[in-house]
DNA sequence: CGTACCATTGAACCGTTTCAACCGGGGTGG
DNA sequence: CCACCCCGGTTGAAACGGTTCAATGGTACG
């Protein structure tokens, strides 16, 4: 048996190195590690698989543990005393959850489909991040990115028509979903109307009326509730960014 | 001459170092490094004055230098193609400016008061930061805060009412308004009423109103257009979560 | 002391919400 | 096997919160 088997090189893993076929070594925060490192924070960890709808962890719980998401899809959300939510994001395969100083759980994590993480204790990854200067850069690059985000969410509910939300929306999803070369664009929509809205500062019913809207003005194709297809990407853009034509 | 002032003890600083009469070298991410590094932290940097109204930088434009705001407060805002602003957040005194990974300043900065900086060039800021990995953690722990605030403002911008969005934006001004002890809790409103209506998702006539309101309301009293004295901190704390009577 | 700009107030309008009905697919039980 | 039901999604009509447009008031600055 090789210790590096002959197909895997460069930042390819051996065989029988733990994260060999991890589907998102290259863009979770551990792609800051060497191989020697990688193997040695995997093992600190285990592996947490969710099912549809089910909750990772509860807005206001102690935060013990931090997760690597490495397939499926998140919903973080927070909840108004009354009721009223908002999806401050939706956390995607190569996400990290636990970018926050604070011992509670900033936001309830549920999955929006079937999802799989890397888990590890929280105490445990502190200590392996005070080891490894890369991986507290890493971090830090990931909260830069994630307040990019929330930045342009915050134009998107202070400032955006409902239109525009979708739109902006619609074209985030097609960044999340894999395309099939030479088919059309297409959004792969897992998280139901609700979350979408919840998401979006609107209502399940605007959602709907603003999809229902893009179809008609052939931007946009229903595949199934769960996907769209994008016909017209430079149109959804205009849309998207205000300076579109009022089609929709 | 004594190397340290007899009156400096602990934390402080010795009267000749040059961030002996910093008024926030408790707040700013600097407050990570001792006397030494901070002397020379400081010596690698110039200062820096803002007259009202004056920008430090534009969207957009590339970023060759960070700051630390020192006094003053700066708008933070993001302008849409057809001229709609958001403003992302206020900057106030031990803010750091430069939480960001790509070349390009996220958004515009412009002093709404008159206002002073520790101006750094960035590639100079990255190298000491590389040398002081206290420093990486503690910009760490900024862009942590930053990104607990802006699910904050997500939250307010997506799912709250005029009246909440206003009560709550009082209440978060009080923090960074200095108290008199004894007095009644005050809030300092050195932004325009359009800066407050951009921030909070709001046309500016919505935001005299909703003012206007609290003050018939008995919540709060004006001293002038840019301050507020709170009358009923849990009157404007319940209607601020939205579990408010409508009084207002 | 005048003027220009920012803030406030009023009234009509409009985009989104609210309330309600309807549709359709998937699962269950008769 | 199929009828029924449940639930998420869509569509319609009325209501409403916040915006828009317009006029007035106040204040800081030249």
């Amino acid at each position: 048996m090789y210790l590096t088997d002959p197909r895997c090189e460069d930042r390819a893993l051996a065989c029988d190195h733990p994260c060999f076929d991890c589907p998102v070594r290259d863009a979770a925060v551990c792609n800051s590690l060497g191989r020697e490192d990688l193997a040695e924070f995997r093992r600190s960890g285990t592996s947490k698989l969710l099912a549809a709808g089910e909750a990772l962890c509860w807005q206001g719980e102690v935060a013990t543990e931090v997760f690597s998401v490495t397939r499926g899809v998140l919903r973080l959300s927070i909840l108004l005393p009354d009721g009223r939510r908002q999806v401050t994001g939706f956390a995607f395969p190569g996400d990290f959850l636990g970018l926050t100083l604070e011992d509670e759980h900033p936001f309830t994590a549920e999955a929006v489909c079937e999802a799989q993480l890397c888990r590890f204790s929280r105490a445990r990854f502190d200590g392996f991040v005070e080891a490894h200067p890369q991986m507290e850069r890493r971090l830090y690059s990931a909260a830069a990115n994630e307040l990019s985000a929330a930045r342009d969410q915050m134009i998107l509910l202070g400032r955006k028509t409902a239109t525009e939300r979708v739109a902006s929306f619609l074209l985030q999803m097609t960044r999340h979903s894999p395309q099939r070369p030479g088919e059309p664009l297409r959004a792969l929509l897992p998280m139901s109307r609700t979350d979408m809205a919840d998401y979006l500062g609107l209502r399940i019913e605007t959602v709907s009326r603003e999809l229902s809207a893009l179809k008609a003005a052939r931007l946009v194709r229903t595949v199934s509730v769960h996907e769209l297809q994008i016909l017209d990407r430079d149109g959804l853009n205009r849309l998207a960014a205000g300076t579109g034509t009022s089609a929709a």
